[in-house]
Formats: structure tokens, sequence, C-alpha cells
DNA sequence: TGCTGAACTCTACGGCTGATGAAATAAGAG
DNA sequence: CTCTTATTTCATCAGCCGTAGAGTTCAGCA
């Protein structure tokens, strides 16, 4: 009868930061960065408290190191403008109503809007990714002088969209079909982008 | 030597209710619900804290009761639709631009913003806030079929603005003049109004 | 004047929070 | 085999949270 040990390292390969990770990113993705607390992630990874500082130091390191966009706007973005900047608006518009669709893409894109909403610090950390990640591309790839402006327009119809449709849910923009929605806001994009302001 | 009382109703006219409602209004629009406290509100009003429970029962019941919109709907919307169909998305961008380049206006509605994106029970209440009170009226005024939709369209574009320019603060969209900013955003509330979708 | 109820303070409870430090155990390097 | 290091648990801390209850004082009315 050898006792079962109570503590200690376990034998065998340890998923457990993976799985801290995974919790940490839907929790804060859905509840947002107050109301998820360090022991609730550690309780749905099945883990100690105690690890979550062990691994990440404390809890804002921990959000840090889970905030990520839902796409890779490198990879993306020149697909986007591939069609010739006539259509950006479109498929710029296509492409930000899929990324809510997806069940992934939602949590993770609105768990960055609850954060900026709530907590300064993450406000800035979003400011910053979403300046440098795609912002900042998408001026680049704007052959005008008013380029960076241009563009947090479109992230301010973009970032409105998802507040009005999932966070408030306001009706009946919130059930609309996404295809329709799309088209709705494509044009906006559009002006934004080339048209004149 | 009368001493002094330590508690007690005290004499005169009070300003207690007055002082934590004003209280409230300042740390749930500057913080958001969550990392208001009670206590926190309480200090701010010089108040005990449970002076708030005994006037309004608990936390969230004061929250409803400090929620209201920076401005009245019914009386400011025929202003906005004076000058006809055509120049809506003029006045409403020009109006929604200034509610929130005054300070008691941004205040009031980053404290809407914040506390939706948060709490789901405010989310609730935000959404019927506004659909009733403002995007309701502003739809019976259009003489279309899809009005509502149109409204609700007009509503995530002006909460895109607020959270892009106010709470994440994204530049250069943060320091631009509000003249700009309202030129820039006027055709499309005009287009999600009366032009096609 | 006396009574009732509203305004107010104090104390405190139970619970949750993020974080720390020590001890236990296993993996892996030498 | 041994030693170091990484992983894990446990116990616990100090602090804040929302709220309840009891007690104190005053205003307004009969």
């Amino acid at each position: 009868m050898t006792a079962r040990p109570r503590s200690g390292r376990r034998p065998g390969d340890s998923k457990t930061r993976e799985a801290i990770l995974a919790a940490a990113r839907q929790q804060f993705g859905e509840q947002g960065y107050d109301r998820t607390s360090v022991r609730s992630i550690a309780a749905q990874a099945g883990v100690d408290p105690a690890l979550i500082t062990h691994f990440h130091g404390n809890k804002q390191a921990l959000f840090t190191a889970v905030v990520e966009l839902p796409f890779e706007p490198r990879k993306v973005l020149p697909r986007l403008l591939a069609d010739g900047p006539e259509q950006v608006g479109r498929h710029l518009a296509e492409f930000a109503v899929g990324v809510m669709e997806s069940p992934d893409g939602r949590r993770r894109l609105l768990g960055l809007v609850r954060a900026a909403a709530s907590e300064p610090e993450a406000a800035r950390l979003v400011r910053e990714l979403i300046t440098t990640e795609i912002l900042g591309p998408l001026a680049a790839a704007l052959p005008v002088e008013d380029a960076p402006y241009r563009a947090s327009l479109v992230g301010s119809q973009v970032v409105g969209l998802a507040m009005a449709r999932y966070v408030v849910a306001v009706e009946p923009l919130a059930s609309q079909r996404p295809e329709v929605v799309a088209a709705s806001i494509a044009p906006t994009l559009q002006r934004y982008l080339t048209g004149p302001l």
C-alpha cells in the first residue's frame, strides 16, 4: 500500500501550462478581466492557484500572456488588399464579420474589448496591439496622406459593431444575418479608406 | 461642554442623497461597475457605507438609479430631424461628438459603455435604455421599412467612436479635432439612415 | 410635549481576492 | 547514483468586498 502523494511533481508529461492558458483565455474572454479570478482559472484548469503565480508571476502577466488577436494580420491583410483598393471595404467587412461569427474569434475579440473597457492597463495593451498589428500595416497599404486617421476610423466602426451586435446585443442588429451586416458596413469602411472625408 | 454627537441624524438640510448619487455617477463612469466599490463611493460622498444600503438597498440598485443618458432624447431628436431627412446624419454626428466632448456627457456615456462591457445585467439595462429612448424614436421618424435595423447601425458607429476615441484612445483618432471627426462619420450615419444598404 | 420614523454611525460577519513561502516530489543532467 | 531544478500542494496572509443589525440622534407631526 503505497500512499498516494499529496504534493510534488506529477509523473508523465505535464499539460498544466496549456490548461492554464486555455482556461485563462476562455474566462478572460467571456467575463472580462475583473470578473475572472486567479482561483477560478485554476479551478477550471484543474490546478492549484499557486501554480499560476509560479508560472506567470501575477494575474496581469497572465492576462498579457493570453491576450492575442484571433487572426494574424500579416497573413490576412495581403489577401484583403489583393483585389485592388476598391474592394478593400467589402473584403474587410466580410472578414471582420466572419471573425466575429466564429466562436473562438468572437470570444477572443470580445475579450479584448471587455478588458479594454474596464482596465486602463488593458486598454493601453489593446491600443498598442491593434495600432502596430492592424492599423499600422493597413495604413501603410493606403497611398494617401491621412491613412492612419482613415485606418482608425475603420477600427471605430468594427469595434462598434462588436459592441452593438455582441455585447449590448441591440436588435435587430444582433440577429441580422452576417452577410447582410457585412454588406451594410462595407461601404462605410470603403469610404473611410479611399473615399472623401 | 456638550460632547459632539458621533451618530444619529444630522441637523439641517441633508445633502447626503445627492452626494451619494454624484459620487456614484462619477466613479461608475470613470471606473466601471466592478472597480467601484460601495465603500469608495461612500468615502467620496463623506458618508458611511451603510447609508448606501439604507437609501438604495444594494450596489446594483444604486447603479440602476444612477445610469442615465447624458441628454434627453425626446427633446433632442426633434431638433436633429428638423432640417429634413438629408441633414440628419450631419446633425446626429455633430451632436454625438459634442456630447462626448463635454466632460459630463463623456463621463456618463463611457459609464454606460464600460458597464455594458463588463456586466451582463448592465448590458441588458443599457440595451433597453438605448432601444426605447434613442433607437426606437429615431426609427419611428424614418419613413422606411427597415428603420430599426438602420437605427441600430447608427448606434454601432456611435458607440464604436466612443470606444476607439475615448476608451482605447487609438491615434490619430483620439486627438483629432471634434469637428473633423463629426464630418468624417456624418456621411456614414446619413447612409445608414436614408441611403442604400 | 411626546411619539414615530427617518437619517446616521459603528461593528462586524462571511466570503472572496491576489499573493507568499515552505515543503514534497519527480524529472533530468552529470 | 546523485544532485540540481522544475513542478506541485498546502496553509495562510492581509485586505477588500457587500451587506446586515443594533444603537443613537434628530425632524416632523399630533
